[in-house]
DNA sequence: CGCAGTCATGACAGCGCAGTCATACACCGG
DNA sequence: CCGGTGTATGACTGCGCTGTCATGACTGCG
């Protein structure tokens, strides 16, 4: 009836079966599965066609127990469908998955209790080999991770070292793309540029406002009063109703797209043209952004490259520990300049 | 210097040290930290005291190969920020984390080699309890997973049991949705409705397609062929261009919002009014829906919901080996009327 | 008072791998 | 022909936990 001896027939092969049948000790079939040094070709086929004969699925428990390594990467993201966000995380799954790592995701809820905090200490508790931050947020109290983290963590987003125990490595930063926006307005004849900001507790809304500010600044522009929004087109188009009031508005760099849709949406409903009496700037790029009414100059930013390099440094970290950090390159800018901009009239 | 003896001081805790410094065995720590029964309070409080002061945490490979089994659910997704996968991918995130799982995640994207079969093995691979396919496609050579699969799986957007050997629960359908939708611009005293259609692999998209068909034929009326789209707004404005020569058309039902957005750009660059000499509906009800102009009606699909339900339904089939699948509820469909929808005239 | 039944706990084995060390053989140069 | 060096393999052990079974202590009831 059941072809496999001893153990239940529907228990999964382990390596000591592989090895019977090939005729070899389970030692080497370990050998053959980690590609390690020291295995004859010959060996090597036989364990490998042995391995196939029975489904052989090496035991991920048993490995991370014996080794110490999971080999695998947790990520910390908010847990919402915005594009950024989530491009990022995309991202972030493909640079995993080519190292060779698995990924372990857990959200955190603004507002929820625990935190980035709680969500990297769930991480830690299903054992990861590293953590991903993305996207981070100010919580309540502060940046505080775990005092227990003994694990690598690169954290996406923020501009200035992540206040972390551990190893740390910095990531990107939107400041001179939120940078680049402005100044395309200002190179327009804007006389200055208003901002339409994104919650302040993310740093990458701070990063944009910081961007935007050090462009003004740079040519010696006044800067205007930050209209704040939560990355929504709905208070996109809040922000916009009390950009109109003021005549004096001529130019906006809205610090995502969907609040730059919002804002357009505010201007249509007062009767100001874009971009004939405002121009308008998103950031992000979005598959809509090229298709709304009148198409939006934005900022698009590479979500994989930014991935790619950050997981690069964190599987240094990872596979050589107490190594220097690698540098990390800015990754460029790229601002699409469409209908949504033009000189002031 | 270290507090801790033996060992290097920087190793982890186990159990055993727990147990030594609450006065206790080691399957006793084990006992109280799976809140098992037979534990006495006086007992459980010293261990959890000793815990805390040891800052232990249990090691969870160690508990995977002893126990068999991992406490980890795998999901597949399609590696893209579309509004609705991603939406759909937080709200299964939250539901496995309820469930008191772990999340792994795995992307296949279009057109990569392994497909939705390579995701599952890899997750296999990893060993997980259960597997969460999410938005699924239509594969070369059909949906044949893997055969060496042996844990249940939840399809979430499948309309029939989909091809698999073991386990399987089916998941939500739009049908009803796109039905809604379509009834809606039929019931405005539209002729017929028209349909730019999401890729035809995605079996959402097909739901969405046979929901329109549904409605026309329950309404006894003609079906006009279908424009083929990506569920890009590019793709969408590539089907505008094509429905703006048609002098007939006065109402179209876009599978997604971002394709009813490019869509709408096509109209109005061929001067065609929405909504009053075209209807158009979206899908998806993505935060800018509202926005754009005209605000668009659409159809909001509830993504918390639908990933609750199913992974309810997943955890029984893990924990509860061979026994009836449960039902599952159909979700609410909810209609969302803004601007973009008006009488033809 | 004695025995069965509950409750609380510990001893021990083993989950399936990878690390360490020992061993066996082949080959090299002096 | 012998010791040294490199290659190929296996025996054994242990990672840290859970499962099983044994053992005591403490009930309750006839």
């Amino acid at each position: 009836m059941t072809p496999v001896a001893g153990r239940g027939a529907g228990a999964a092969p382990r390596s000591v079966d592989v090895a019977r049948l090939a005729g070899v000790s389970q030692k080497t079939v370990s050998r053959v599965m980690n590609d390690e040094p020291y295995v004859s070709e010959d060996v090597r086929r036989r364990v490998l066609a042995a391995a196939e004969e029975l489904g052989y699925r090496s035991n991920n428990a048993a490995r991370a127990l014996a080794s110490g390594r999971t080999r695998s990467i947790g990520v910390v993201t908010l847990g919402t469908a915005l594009y950024g966000p989530a491009s990022l995380l995309m991202g972030i799954e493909r640079a995993v998955r080519d190292t060779g790592y698995a990924l372990r995701v857990v959200n955190t809820m603004e507002g929820e209790s625990a935190g980035i905090a709680g969500a990297v200490d769930s991480l830690l508790d299903q054992g990861v080999d590293g953590i991903v931050i993305s996207e981070p947020i100010d919580e309540a109290g502060g940046a505080v991770l775990s005092a227990r983290l003994d694990v690598p963590v690169l954290v996406l987003g923020a501009p200035p070292p992540f206040a972390a125990p551990h190893v740390v490595t910095a990531g990107i930063v939107s400041h001179q793309m939120a940078r680049a926006a402005t100044e395309h307005l200002l190179e327009l004849g804007h006389t200055t540029v208003h901002h339409l900001a994104g919650p302040q507790r993310w740093y990458s809304a701070r990063d944009r406002l910081e961007g935007w500010s050090a462009a003004l600044a740079a040519h010696g522009r006044a800067e205007p009063a930050v209209v704040q929004g939560d990355w929504s087109a709905a208070s996109g188009y809040a922000g916009g109703r009390e950009l109109v009031a003021d005549p004096e508005v001529t130019a906006v760099f809205a610090a995502n797209d969907d609040m730059a849709i919002g804002l357009m949406r505010a201007l249509a409903e007062a009767g100001r043209r874009v971009p004939e009496d405002v121009s308008v700037v998103g950031f992000d790029d979005t598959p809509v952004a090229a298709y709304v009414t009148p198409p939006l100059t934005t900022v698009r930013q590479p979500f994989d490259a930014m991935a790619q390099d950050g997981l690069k440094l964190l599987v240094h970290a990872i596979e050589n520990p107490q190594s220097e950090p690698l540098p990390m390159a800015d990754p460029p800018v790229e601002l699409i300049v469409r209908a949504s901009t033009a000189a002031p009239r």
